[in-house]
DNA sequence: CAAACATATGAATGAATATTCATTCATGCT
DNA sequence: AGCATGAATGAATATTCATTCATATGTTTG
């Protein structure tokens, strides 16, 4: 399993910009599609999303997490451990606890703007199945 | 309930999130989280990504989109009807052909969104299985 | 109408993955 | 040390889902 480890400025302006200003294309190649596609499969499932929604609004211990948002400590901790493998999320111990937490800021814009852009999509979500 | 607290920067990670629009908060209740699964769901793997990606850059008929992303026609089919249900894309019948495009501009800023924040993530994605 | 082209569909298969159960590991307390 | 709590893990199961093959529907042109 292989991981480009360089993707700091891919986008050449170094500052944060809002990017609808789409002066840079999407651009996706092979390599960065995979990469897209894996981390935005975490975002795909109703309970990772809250999870990360959860979180989101500021730390918490992984018990109370999953209590939270309705799944087995052992579920949670599984899917925890996806978030953790894509650095989403973030685990410290604290006494017997381990607080999560998102990330970075990144992954909180990610969530919002996932959010705020499929709430204003005309979808007609049928999704007769394949 | 300590929903609806601000996330101020809880992780010190210089994160205050600026958000186009702070009236629109995460705010993911039950139904919200299928919806937006459910929808990315539609940017988490490569073949769709690569069709929204080359369908951001203008229409194309299907079998051309076909091509270009490197599938057969069958399977870019069946993703394409997927990506339909969902209200991703629109097609329209032109002839013999059937012109595909992204729906709206929602969809062109959401893939720009996720692959800038994804591209500006410093994940380790190992991702060892589950 | 027939032939050729363009797209959609259905069934089937195989791979990926989420969940549960049982167990183990780690930490704190008395 | 011994016990209780919190978290991670592995194996097993069930579900979900992308792709392929074969076929059907639709559309234009000879």
């Amino acid at each position: 399993m292989f991981v480009g480890d360089r993707y700091d400025d891919v986008m050449g302006h170094g500052a944060v910009i809002p990017a609808q200003d789409a002066t840079e294309r999407v651009r996706l190649d092979a390599d960065n599609v995979a990469k897209v596609a894996t981390t935005l499969q975490a975002l795909s499932t109703p309970s990772r999303l809250l999870i990360l929604a959860r979180l989101r609004e500021g730390p918490l211990p992984a018990t109370e997490l999953a209590a939270e948002v309705g799944m087995e400590q052992s579920a949670c901790s599984h899917q925890l451990r996806l978030l953790r493998n894509l650095g989403l999320v973030v685990g410290e111990r604290q006494g017997r606890s381990v607080v999560y937490a998102l990330h970075d800021h990144h992954v909180a814009e990610l969530l919002d703007q996932a959010v705020y852009h499929v709430e204003h999509l005309r979808l007609g979500i049928s999704d007769a199945a394949d």
